[in-house]
DNA sequence: GGAGATTATGCACATATGTGCATGAAATTG
DNA sequence: CAATTTCATGCACATATGTGCATAATCTCC
């Protein structure tokens, strides 16, 4: 490349980029076809000679994360700025996309990855870039599926997702969420395959779960639970969910029937386990999140402003930004 | 505009300049229509959220430009940087196109412009950018045409542009440029459109003019002068032209059959004139150009590098650019 | 200096983008 | 609070842009 080639390219770029002529007339003027001119744009955009910033912009609200981490004492906090007009769907990609690129960064190539399933970590996962060189990263299914229908937000289709992007292995758990009963479990627990699930969970480095809540059960949807039963669990002081281990105030597996028929991680493992990333939105999970983090067992939290100020607000913290509506 | 909004337009801005995504996706995740999105994207360029800088840009060669003020006594000159694989063609675009912005900024908007024809004249005023608010300015057919047909390069089409670029008046020379004889050609300097034509030259503030020279001579190629003509011409020690006006070395007007036959401005009117802008492109005119300011016809000048050099080099400085070839 | 390899270019196509128009929502005025 | 205006949005179309492929130009190595 000499001089002239970069005159040229500056050229262009001047001309496309500060004057607002169309490549055609580029092409006129510099005497090249207009796909040179796309290229050439392409280079010059590419060794810098044309430099794009975008001022003012933070996709992650750094105060409110680091409230997060000090009031609610988490070790790690992504929260995604999010804008008023926004609908829950519109959230969710938008957290999911800027959250993408951090959770990506803490997954090393040779980890362990366990992942539940969710609808924002649906997101998260779709939006994270595929890895230039394949890790050897192993991705386990951190629960049973729901049904033998597989949606796309269920813990086996996020944990596939996942591993295509890591370029890593992909372990399923052959198993449903909930067994019938303790024996049947038992079975399941037994069975090789989820014997070598049960070895990776030991070795497990990054957890990234959903937190359910009663009102809004993925289960009740899903016909697993009837809504009469979600309310039995709420009587029992049950606040939320993850990886099918009810819960309650203080992040305590709750006694339930539910309790010896799941296959899956354990919370003692999750509380075992570093790096347990909750990733969600909406202000409704405040109260499950909290008790989450109290128990142990979620370190780290992927979440939008909303969602992030509801918690502060929980704790007796002000929201540290004013909502506008 | 609240900053809910300024949000969104970063996050916009970002997805599309730094992560790549298309309109499309931008739309999925930030829940408009892809239309919103291209005004967002619009929107955020405007108002400068999203700024495009060209680094170490230069589209004109200041440092010959200087040497040409110094060493050739120019009161102005626009020296366009051209690349080594132009040809004639897109060289002549680009200066026009670089000196055009230039060269309408010294145009005030109540002036008596005149202007020449000319190949580079001609990409020069074509792209100019149309003032937004018309002008008061009146722009003047320096010297009658070159024959009934009239082409894109001639005087009246050129003036004729630039009047519409300025918003101004265009006022046009109703009479050949070289008349049969002097009888002729008194008569014609007699009419009243002439006359006021006439007047409007002492009012002169600002000329654009090229330069002819008689290897290359536009009268040739339009058979109003004969190859022998031109050869006469060459050996009365003509060196270059301007509107019809044959120079010597010295700038001086040649004494030809020519001289009185001229419909058009004089050298003393463009001497007094204070802007008589030459503008032109290549190396071929360089003792032309120079006998011209040394006769003080002409005191600004555009041209390409390629030119400038062969000046400085006709000077007996050294060329201040290296060529590439 | 010549043969092969590498790079640059243009064409043609598929995709991406900008914009006039119609519609509906929000703001403003009486 | 209704009527009117203004503004924002989506649709559909025309235009602008990026890119695989074939060809031409240039470089490299012997």
């Amino acid at each position: 490349m000499n001089e002239a080639d970069i005159d040229l390219l500056s050229l262009t770029a001047k001309l496309y980029y500060q004057d607002n002529l169309d490549q055609n007339a580029i092409a006129n003027i510099i005497g090249v076809s207009r796909s040179t001119v796309s290229r050439l744009l392409a280079r010059a955009r590419d060794i810098g000679i044309v430099t794009i910033s975008i001022n003012h912009y933070a996709p992650r609200n750094l105060e409110v994360e680091e409230a997060l981490c000090k009031y609610l004492g988490l070790q790690r906090a992504i929260v995604v700025r999010t804008f008023a007009e926004g609908n829950i769907l519109n959230i969710r990609r938008t957290v999911g996309y800027i959250a993408a690129q951090a959770i990506s960064e803490i997954i090393p190539n040779d980890s362990v990855v366990g992942t539940a399933g969710g609808r924002t970590i649906y997101d998260l996962v779709r939006y994270m870039q595929p890895r230039k060189t394949p890790s050897s990263a192993m991705v386990v299914q951190l629960m049973g599926n729901i049904g033998p229908r597989v949606g796309q937000i269920d813990a086996i289709e996020i944990a596939h997702t996942l591993a295509a992007k890591l370029g890593g292995v992909f372990y399923t758990m052959s198993a449903p969420v909930f067994a019938h009963d303790i024996q049947t479990r038992d079975l399941f627990l037994a069975s090789p395959q989820v014997q070598e699930l049960l070895r990776l969970f030991d070795r497990l480095q990054v957890a990234l779960v959903g937190i359910g809540v009663l009102e809004n059960s993925a289960f009740v949807e899903r016909q697993i639970l009837s809504p009469e039963n979600a309310h039995e669990l709420r009587l029992k002081g049950v606040v939320g969910e993850i990886c099918g281990r009810f819960f309650d105030i203080d992040g305590s597996e709750v006694d339930t029937p539910y309790r010896d028929q799941v296959v899956g991680v354990s919370l003692e493992r999750l509380i075992a386990t570093k790096e347990v990333i909750a990733v969600t939105n909406g202000a409704d999970r405040a109260e499950a999140i909290c008790a989450a983090v109290r128990g142990g067992i979620v370190k780290g939290l992927v979440i939008d402003e909303t969602g992030a100020n509801a918690i502060l607000e929980a704790l007796g913290q002000k929201s540290l930004r004013t909502e506008l509506h």
